[in-house]
DNA sequence: GCCATCGGTATCCTATAGATACTAACGGAA
DNA sequence: TTCCGTTAGTATCTATAGGATACCGATGGC
């Protein structure tokens, strides 16, 4: 896709971008890496989702072609969450980014008491 | 960084996954691969950010350690802002993720449509 | 008849983002 | 000496999104 820049707040690789950096839509998607996962599920996973915050993430997955949705004629109802292709695509760019996140955690947290350190603490030469 | 999980709500690395997620802080570390860059630039090539937003973004991404903020002594005054290591360790894996969406858009595109048409548009069996 | 289950909605409240106007500090022009 | 332009933000207000909570419909079991 030569031409598509993030940058450019008209260029829908941007849109594609930031729904990707959606706070929700990310983790969603990679718990249902396993395989299919109804709503009930999901929302134990992803702690801690409202379900009126669950819904509007999978609707937006769904309509982004992310995910499917398969409603079960049950009582009490089942609705199954799953992949798609396109969805499954994207699990290799998230992992990568999950192990950054996860093996940065320390650097981060020390940085972050530093920072804090020098506002709030010992000012030097106050 | 075992025992590291992005589902736990109380495990620094949710919050660390999500601060990568921002709407904008990702897109401002990406601007800033080529080398320091001052505030007016940024916001320039930050295509379209108001200045209270890149200043949360970027107070966030200095406390994180992720960038480095050097004010010069003059006038008018000038601030440069340019990563870290960390933050230079961050830009492989959003470079994995920006070709994944910049590649996926035409897919991503496509789907909405489908999906729009299937309400909107001619229902099957109205 | 009543309760539990599941996948959501409806309602309300707050927190964040966004738009816009404004400020400090100084050099140079008028 | 007053005014203007530059840069890096703040202050203020409003709009939108997120979050907490309560509720709903359908049905099988007690």
């Amino acid at each position: 896709m030569p031409g598509a820049d993030i940058m450019d707040p008209l260029c829908p690789s941007r849109v594609v971008f930031q729904r990707i950096g959606d706070k929700w839509a990310s983790l969603v998607v990679q718990v249902l890496a396993d395989g299919p996962v109804r709503f009930s599920e999901l929302r134990k996973h992803v702690h801690v989702i409202t379900p009126k915050v669950l819904t509007q993430t999978l609707r937006t997955l769904e309509r982004d072609g992310l995910i499917t949705r398969t409603v079960f004629a049950q009582v009490p109802p089942r609705v199954d969450y799953q992949l798609t292709g396109l969805g499954e695509s994207l699990l290799g760019p998230l992992a990568v980014l999950r192990e950054w996140a996860e093996s940065n955690v320390p650097s981060i947290l020390d940085a972050r008491d530093a920072y804090d350190e020098a506002r709030d603490g010992a000012l030097p030469e106050g």
